[in-house]
DNA sequence: TCGCAATATTACGATATCGCGATATGAAAG
DNA sequence: CTTTCATATCGCGATATCGTAATATTGCGA
């Protein structure tokens, strides 16, 4: 286990960028769908063009995703194996549990 | 998987929470040690004790560890297993690809 | 070259979060 | 009752993050 000062700093400004609904949002997309260029999130997320490049931004600033350019278009992925597994671990629902 | 809004919304507060390197320090320990009190955390943080204090609030609010009464003191403990294996997830060390 | 389409960056007021001293609360003891 | 210890809450200036219009950049075709 890795506690140094700088892995936990580092990891908290992980959490702190993933912990934004839009920005959760888009990576959970990310982690289902694989990909998709800024276009097609401006689609499902009804926010302007700036906005969602801004967050896109952070989140790469984070560690979180990557780009990559074709042409025109970006096209971002989530970058580590990681976070797809935190997503997968927050996002399954009350399967195993059946109460409720 | 369950990406309704409200659980968007619930998970990203959580890991806003999270996102904080302090708070993160305190959860970390949680889930080496169990539990420990106020005091115990004023000492190997050095931290005033307000602050501490208005941290673990924080967690608390978000439903990452819940509070005990014995007395003068109030014991802290991670409230649920999801934080717990995020945490194990992200503090495993470099060479983690292996079994555990 | 020019112009357009897709995306990124900048700028800035609004809002939220920060740390922490000061103060309040709650529980046990006297 | 009062004191004291452990913890919680308040107040507030400092700092950070928010959303987004405006502007800049990048790549491609004409």
């Amino acid at each position: 286990m890795d506690y140094t000062i700088q892995h936990l700093q580092k990891t908290s400004e992980m959490l702190k960028t993933l912990g934004h609904p839009e920005r959760l949002c888009i990576v959970t997309r990310l982690a289902r769908q694989g990909s998709f260029n800024v276009a097609a999130l401006q689609d499902c997320m009804s926010l302007p063009q700036s906005t969602v490049s801004t967050h896109l931004q952070k989140l790469r600033a984070a560690g979180i995703v990557e780009a990559r350019r074709q042409g025109l278009e970006v096209t971002y992925s989530l970058k580590n194996e990681q976070v797809k597994q935190i997503v997968e671990l927050l996002f399954q629902s009350t399967e195993g549990k059946k109460h409720e």
